[in-house]
DNA sequence: GCTTGAGTGGACTGTCAAGTCCAGTCGGCT
DNA sequence: AGCCGACTGGACTTGACAGTCCACTCAAGC
């Protein structure tokens, strides 16, 4: 499907999974038709399906920008999570965006997953983008834990993983109460669990 | 639509809501049909349309009575959660739980959410569910207070939503990965913040 | 300047879903 | 017994949706 693209194919297609992504974050994906996305994209019928074979295709291209979005937007702050502060940065970066969003959709991929949660080949690909999301975290405190500042035996995987559940956990009860109160409790909750698992030798700031 | 109901009217809107929370559960609100629902439940469609206005009506219907499963099936642990002891075999027995479900699913109050996440009705009736929820958890902080056991200027609230976003996001990501340890991991940060927030003076067993 | 294949437009089809309608049955009440 | 309203069965209507098809354009290479 994504071989033998000319310029301007590839800027069709590229507008194709732009919009579709846009649709399926703000309505979910069995909420938004094909159609729907034609219309967005400005492009026919013919168009998307010479580029995707059907709807799933399409989600799973749309699966791969966002992930290309989420990341790309915490950007700034996602090799620097080898420090609390760095850490608090990220987090505070996050509560800021989904302020920004009025609290409205949640995680693009967290709720994506929630709505494809069966046997698709769609769950696979979230597994992926979660697991690769996850190493950013996982990283930094690989490195926290390279300099000695983590107590023994603490897994940095495991750590990762706790601060990504606190996220998602805070997203989804932010997009349904409506406030960015659910998200700083948990992304706190999870600041204090990375910092109690931190050598008592280290100095403190806070 | 929920008066004048005779017995056997009751059980029939009774098996329709209980098929249609199964089906939703298993594959979303908008994968499953009406028909799917009716052949479940074994009922006609003049039945369905009966009991419930429209679609939408019944799903509101399953919202309140997928919390009153929930809440049901924790309701042995729900109100000792009043210890580090009780609120710790509550969270063994969510783990239990999503084990025996071999990881699939998620929550169901959770899953809907996320799939109904735009202005419907139905997503002011998932807030009363998961504020009904939280209020459990919230109760037993409060007790913890009221004995003394808690630091000062710690609100009970706060720490009933930030324990329910570990659940959640640990829920979620457990369905991704179809592994427990997320929400291990989750619960275990939870029990830990909820350990942090009390007075140092407390004896401890653990 | 012609050929070739990528790219495009949009009408069309088949399917399936939500919701309507009406002709009934059932069971309590007088 | 017989009335009445709750209850039931299922055919039917309407519309939307995914996916197909074919005639066509564009542009690069020879």
């Amino acid at each position: 499907m994504a071989d033998r693209l000319t310029a301007r194919g590839a800027a069709t297609r590229a507008r194709i999974v732009e919009a579709a992504a846009d649709l399926f974050f703000a309505r979910g994906v069995a909420e938004t038709s094909v159609d729907a996305v034609l219309v967005a994209s400005a492009t026919s019928k013919s168009q998307l399906y010479h580029y995707f074979a059907d709807k799933d295709d399409l989600v799973l291209a749309v699966i791969e920008r966002q992930t290309e979005r989420v990341l790309d937007a915490q950007e700034p702050q996602l090799h620097e999570l080898d420090t609390v502060d760095g850490l608090r940065r990220w987090c505070d970066a996050v509560v800021d965006l989904q302020r920004q969003r009025q609290c409205v959709g949640g995680c693009p991929l967290g709720s994506m997953a929630a709505e494809l949660a069966d046997a698709r080949p769609a769950r696979r690909a979230l597994a992926g983008s979660f697991s690769r999301w996850e190493s950013y975290l996982a990283a930094g405190f690989a490195a926290m834990a390279e300099r000695g500042e983590l107590r023994a035996g603490v897994e940095p995987d495991d750590l990762a993983t706790a601060v990504m559940t606190a996220l998602q956990g805070g997203l989804l009860l932010t997009d349904i109460v409506r406030s960015t109160r659910p998200l700083e409790l948990a992304l706190d909750m999870a600041l204090a669990h990375v910092d109690a698992h931190r050598c008592p030798v280290a100095e403190r700031a806070d």
